[in-house]
DNA sequence: GATAAGCAAGACTCGACCTA
DNA sequence: TAGGTCGAGTCTTGCTTATC
């Protein structure tokens, strides 16, 4: 009999990091929800190993991470961290001489000049962005979410399931018939997750309507949904 | 043990190209 | 000409490895 795999949903804040949910860098950046960035809504979700992070849209201007010792480190990607605008915000706080005040007014000034391309906030991103701030019929908590798996052959080995592969079968032979794009590989990542008035968990797939793998999406919400 | 850096995989958009 | 496909480029994520 084989071991049952090692997977993980970790996104809960560890006992460090919560007394610093109220007060503090952190604090700050969990009231940006209300914060809009090149006209998208601001979407704040905490992460594994302490980290939160600031989407807009697509993209993701804002990694925040709190360090065992209390410190706080702000990145993000190339391209932001880049921008005039991220310095004196970008790099290591130190938890002794942290300035929340100080802090604060850095990250508005950098959210305030910071330039993210259009891609990243129209069409699925600003979707995203809408789709963060229901209340109705659902309630999203989580963005591109991800099982964690021991290892990468773990992971590959847990994403078969029969029913899926027999379902892939099945559109792919639909696809050569009706000669649509190339099917894409198994996808990870649920684009959103949501909770409904009963409790039940709600699996979201968002594509534009005019992408050309649209068709594939009923297909990645059952590999989700048995995941 | 904690952290940082690098890598692979998968997501998306955009533009070039192809075809009806 | 319009619509679809494909490849390049970029970003995000998780895993692995190296360093302190």
């Amino acid at each position: 009999m084989s071991n049952p795999a090692m997977v993980a949903y970790d996104r809960a804040p560890s006992k460090k990091l919560r007394p610093s949910l109220t007060t503090g860098p952190i604090r700050a950046l969990l009231s940006l929800g209300e914060h809009k960035v090149a006209g998208c809504h601001l979407d704040v979700h905490l992460r594994r190993k302490d980290e939160v992070h600031v989407y807009c849209g697509l993209t993701r201007p804002v990694v925040v991470r709190r360090k065992s010792n209390g410190d706080v480190r702000v990145t993000a990607a190339k391209s932001y961290a880049q921008q005039v605008c991220s310095r004196g915000f970008f790099g290591l706080w130190q938890q002794d001489q942290l300035d929340e005040a100080a802090f604060e007014q850095r990250l508005a000034k950098y959210l305030e000049s910071i330039h993210i391309e259009c891609r990243w906030v129209r069409r699925e991103g600003s979707v995203q962005s809408a789709w963060s701030r229901i209340a109705e019929p659902w309630v999203p908590f989580d963005r591109e979410a991800v099982l964690e798996y021991s290892s990468t052959s773990e992971r590959n080995r847990s994403r078969c399931f029969d029913a899926v592969a027999g379902a892939r079968e099945r559109v792919d032979a639909l696809r050569v018939s009706q000669g649509w794009a190339q099917l894409p590989k198994r996808g990870g990542e649920v684009d959103q997750l949501a909770v409904d008035p009963d409790g039940r968990l709600v699996v979201i797939e968002l594509k534009h309507a005019s992408a050309s793998g649209v068709y594939y999406a009923p297909l990645q919400l059952l590999q989700y949904v048995w995941e």
